[in-house]
DNA sequence: ACTAAGTCTCTCAGTGCTAAGACAAAATGT
DNA sequence: ACATTTTGTCTTAGCACTGAGAGACTTAGT
């Protein structure tokens, strides 16, 4: 963009908003529909995997090595966001009930995989269809093209924050 | 993915992947972005509100009070969701720090209002305008008119899964 | 009146998580 | 070769909650 016409955009936006607070009830509003879908989503969630006497974050791990197969401990740290703190208890909880298995590394010896055992196998393979339809209910009052579409802008929305938050890690 | 490319790649780690109908596949697709989406504009959110050395939840009390005057506390656990041990123990910690106070309710000797001091009044005074603008500056990466779809399509959905979990209330 | 049922708040034990740091091993620089 | 920094996991202490229940009070039914 050439600096003239940035200039002319910067010069409208000063003049032709007076109303500047508008831009954050807007936001505020989105924050409180977007909090409150997500929450009551969640509950719906939550519930349908604690008939398998899982806590959400247990599910998603487990359902990450599921289809993902074997992953170091990091690399599952990555996917589900939860400290490293939270990762050792979780697996460990797992490898408790049997469902995973630690597994060393070959190449680095602090590193250590997790792999879903038989038993854990044979659980998703019984409970995960279950969860699919019940998200797909919970999220029944969208029809499939508004799906996409809230797809679309939660995705780009969630990609902006994320960006916005900086490469701030969770340790 | 086409079935074909999907099979072969599975073939490295005899993952089982079983085809899971379309309808599922998107509203899981769907809730995977939009609990993203919410994690990170919470942690937005969170960033900021620490600023002020308040949690999430004592934000939220707080600034409901501060807008709507006080209320019951059966009243504000309605409004932020959390359990009613939960009221208790945040109004606790504000009231601990003077910026809201307990008062009795003259109807109801089993009652108690929350209300909002002075020193809680200044102190919104001086964060609520830098949150609304952390916020508006969280939701940016979509335009007013994409917010307002956002707003509308979650909206929908946030009233649909409510419905789906039945009156369950929060105890 | 009296009882029963409902409502409002608080208590308390328990839980799933985080943050900070410790330790071991690996990568990098010198 | 060695020192430094970085990486990967685990440990520990502590926190913000939840859930179940209790006590105090109100309301409704008879």
């Amino acid at each position: 963009m050439p600096a003239a016409s940035r200039a002319a955009k910067e010069h409208k936006e000063a003049v032709e908003t007076p109303r500047y607070d508008e831009r954050e009830t807007r936001a505020l509003g989105l924050w409180v529909v977007l909090s409150r879908a997500a929450a009551s989503v969640s509950s719906l969630s939550t519930a349908d995997i604690a008939l398998s006497e899982l806590t959400p974050a247990e599910f998603g791990v487990l359902e990450l090595l599921y289809h993902k197969g074997p992953l170091l401990l990091g690399e599952v740290q990555k996917k589900v966001l939860v400290s490293s703190g939270g990762v050792t208890y979780i697996v460990d909880r797992l490898a408790d009930r049997g469902l995973i298995e630690r597994r060393l590394c070959p190449n680095d010896r602090r590193a250590r995989y997790a792999a879903v055992t038989r038993k854990g196998k044979a659980l998703m393979k019984q409970v995960f269809p279950r969860h699919a339809k019940a998200m797909a209910d919970a999220l029944a009052s969208l029809n499939p093209e508004e799906q996409a579409q809230a797809h679309e802008l939660l995705r780009k929305l969630g990609l902006g924050a994320a960006r916005a938050m900086g490469p701030k890690a969770v340790k």
